[in-house]
DNA sequence: TGTACATCAGTGAACGCGCGTTCACTGATGTAC
DNA sequence: TGTACATCAGTGAACGCGCGTTCACTGATGTAC
């Protein structure tokens, strides 16, 4: 048999994994991750209060550490469910009446919002730390946020969604502001689970009336410039 | 002399406000409102900790105040806003090839984001707490900007800054989101001194999106049913 | 392969400090008659 | 108009508790030779 190559030692300590998950479960349900305290953490996680000490620095490297983790889990998540979404569209049904690009958002959707729901704590953790006191937290998720709309125009590019005339510049925000919306929309989804099918609804209008309304400026300021 | 008929006792006494003041400043820069500390509020007032049970049950309690307060006056403001906004472009130079729709936009926007620079600490307070930890401080947050934007979609019908056959739940959906989009556009104008005219211009292309998406929208809805 | 040493994750006791909260008090303002 | 009483905003001292942090220790795992 042939060695592994992974290197076995400084895999990750069950202490360091007890601490972060503790940390998501008790950010989720009450508070911001910078003001949980350091032995109400330990006790959540069942561990002597200084072993964080060997693992974080503070509160906020342990916030930063968690956002991260989070977030290299849910980019390659993110883009592979549009790929999946766009396989679907193409050899699917394909509804009467419903363009390309309109399917491939409805099924986005639908496998973003169950992402969401499966992750929920993350998701609220992001949303809560995005706005929250820590300026080195919401520097993170805003660099994230970033990463993930340069994905979504180069994705929605690449699977030809949206006319070439649309300049790369204008699509990038678009994405973002599609972006911001579902984060957004997540927090409604999560919070009011009898309404899910209407708000997944709304999700899509909203995407397509972003998607529209720059395709739609765009044409005007060509014709009266 | 005529007697005033307001009544003079039950004023607002001035550690009242003094803790009010404190906790605008104090959560602004750095923290949760729910997660300030009784003694640490007391000190930046300058007033004794107990002084606080005088006037507040607990700190969510405080935060509650501190945010109608703040909304009783946002929301006579915008309104003024956006109806000086629309008499500015009436009787005003009338930019050519700028549509109405569009100069009040314009307009209203400037008028807004000058507020947003006047009232920076409430701006951060509420955006942070609409996702913050206290259910109680969401909940209200949302209220409000449930009342802003049913104003926002009353004074776009009222002024006729809209294709009639957009529905009123459309109207209504858009003035939501666009009331959203314009607070987190605020904290990218307060965080970015630089760059304040541009984000002006990206705001104003954004709210534009919005508008033109419903609308082209609804066109195709109808021409292919 | 064995041995000696270093590193690492986790423990347990102890510290001093600031916290929220309570109680009893003060002086100013408002109200009844 | 004066007097007696009630209410209210703010003070100051005191309490017990949980907090973050430090130190010295343990046992397991990894590394050198």
């Amino acid at each position: 048999m042939v060695a592994s190559t992974e290197p076995k030692k400084h895999a990750e300590p069950p202490g360091k994994r007890a601490l972060l998950d503790a940390a998501e479960r008790l950010a989720a349900s009450s508070r911001c991750v910078t003001s949980l305290g350091l032995r109400e953490l330990a006790r959540e996680a069942g561990l002597n209060p200084n072993t964080f000490y060997r693992h974080f620095r503070d509160m906020e490297d342990l916030g930063l550490q968690l956002l991260r983790q989070s977030k290299s889990e849910l980019r390659s998540a993110l883009r592979a469910l549009r790929r999946q979404a766009a396989t679907e569209v193409e050899q699917g049904t394909g509804e009467p009446g419903v363009s390309k690009g309109r399917a491939v958002c409805r099924q986005t959707l639908r496998l973003y919002f169950d992402y969401v729901h499966t992750h929920r704590d993350r998701v609220l953790i992001a949303l809560r730390e995005l706005h929250g006191p820590s300026a080195l937290l919401r520097e993170e998720l805003r660099r994230q946020m970033d990463e993930f709309a340069d994905d979504m125009a180069e994705d929605i590019r690449e699977l030809r969604l949206i006319p070439e005339r649309v300049s790369p510049a204008q699509l990038r925000r678009v994405a973002g502001m599609v972006n911001r919306n579902m984060l957004y929309q997540s927090l409604d989804y999560l919070g009011d689970p009898e309404r899910r099918g209407e708000i997944l609804a709304l999700a899509e209008e909203q995407v397509l009336m972003l998607f529209r309304g720059a395709v739609s400026l765009l044409d005007q300021s060509e014709l009266r410039p």
